[in-house]
DNA sequence: CTGTATCCGTGTTGATACTG
DNA sequence: CAGTATCAACACGGATACAG
């Protein structure tokens, strides 16, 4: 219990060099990410976050709290465990991850193709939508990503998604990093190797997977034949 | 020279976890920030960052050129030096300092009064700005921090501010933390104790200081009596 | 089952001293 | 002025053992 409780701080009144004390730990705003679309226990978050190991999360968690970032609240029996789940003030991080997520996908070295969490996928959709092209789309979509599911609301001109059924016009089955294939990597369903099942409004949904343009690429100021740490 | 070169990186698809990738590392956006209102030595950079070490800021510099941030380019002589100097995109990069800003500024553990360096003044200006409150103001102040200069303008429902010329209808000299202590402190300059002084029009400077308005804290969801790493 | 604490090998960070 | 070299302290990740 009686950890050494100093932490490496920026001695640094600048409101961003606060932010970065609070949130700029290796793993917090990747563990604030899998936050976002609600409470998760301690074993959902480890599952989510590949790489990260038991100690580190636990004091992630503990510091993000002491941040008022989070709160842990136990459930009422017969669950019997913790959850981990977003202040206000943490939820209104969001913009921080579609600020962040905007200026880093043009990155000249971002690749695709890595694995993403199923809650990266949902608010990558957030971040990306570009909402001059929903016109008068009227649709409900569902996503179901392993034991997660989620609804996208296409409806006056906006775009909402959340956890919640995936019920809709058009339902899509399975896995997140396919779906993103075809949403982010222009790939067909039929590319999927079935990997994918589709019900419902096929046109629907490729109309919809029109709707998240990528933005270009900035330009690489780097020699190519320079030392520049490849990953 | 032959480093191991292998840095640890989430395998994550998701962008921000790229973005942490490139520009999460300790001191990384600090650097950022000291270059955002144009290019600096090495020496420079150090001064302006309290506590950073000069290996590691060569590491970081490295970095970040690599990530395409910022360039290095040697002045012609006689200057015979090194500046670095973000690329467009890495000076795209100046919303995520406002957003993060925006965000950390409501944070129940932030506490005023910490130095803060002569960029980061500026650039909390930038920031904090309620342009709804220009109205039809059309003026110019200079600020001399040190040996730094900037310049800000009022016109047009707008507001500028960048390094130039202290010049214009009031000038404050002095030293950039006392200025702070005016623009969101409420401190009243005769509280200054001479750290500043005013020339032209002081009416003006007072009506400018009231367009910077902190927004309201979140609460903290913290016990007070808890353990929480008070750093 | 859900976390938490401890040990250990390794890599990163940071302070000091030093070189071109 | 612009970095390198060295070294100690710490943080990270993995494994494992422990507690409710």
């Amino acid at each position: 219990m009686n950890r050494p409780n100093r932490k490496r701080a920026y001695q640094d009144g600048c409101a961003v060099a606060h932010a970065l004390d609070l949130i700029g730990d290796r793993w917090a705003m990747p563990i604030m990410r899998e936050l976002m679309l609600g409470p998760k226990r301690f074993t959902d978050l480890r599952a989510s976050l590949p790489g990260i190991s038991a100690n580190v999360l636990t004091q992630r968690l503990e510091e993000l709290e002491a941040a008022s970032v989070l709160v842990r609240r136990r459930l009422p029996p017969p669950a019997a465990s913790q959850i981990y789940e977003l202040t206000d003030w943490g939820r209104e991080s969001e913009i921080l991850f579609q600020v962040l997520g905007r200026w880093a996908c043009r990155s000249p070295t971002m690749e695709p193709g890595k694995p993403m969490s199923q809650v990266s996928v949902v608010l990558s959709m957030r971040t990306m939508i570009n909402r001059a092209a929903i016109g008068d789309m009227d649709a409900t979509i569902g996503l179901r990503f392993g034991e997660e599911e989620f609804r996208a609301v296409l409806r006056d001109g906006d775009f909402t998604i959340d956890r919640g059924d995936a019920t809709g016009d058009v339902i899509v089955t399975g896995d997140q990093n396919a779906f993103v294939a075809m949403l982010y990597g222009g790939q067909r369903l039929e590319d999927m190797a079935g990997a994918l099942s589709v019900e419902g409004d096929r046109a629907l949904l490729d109309r919809f997977l029109t709707l998240f343009p990528l933005p270009p690429k900035a330009p690489s100021t780097v020699s190519p034949g320079s030392t520049a740490s490849s990953g």
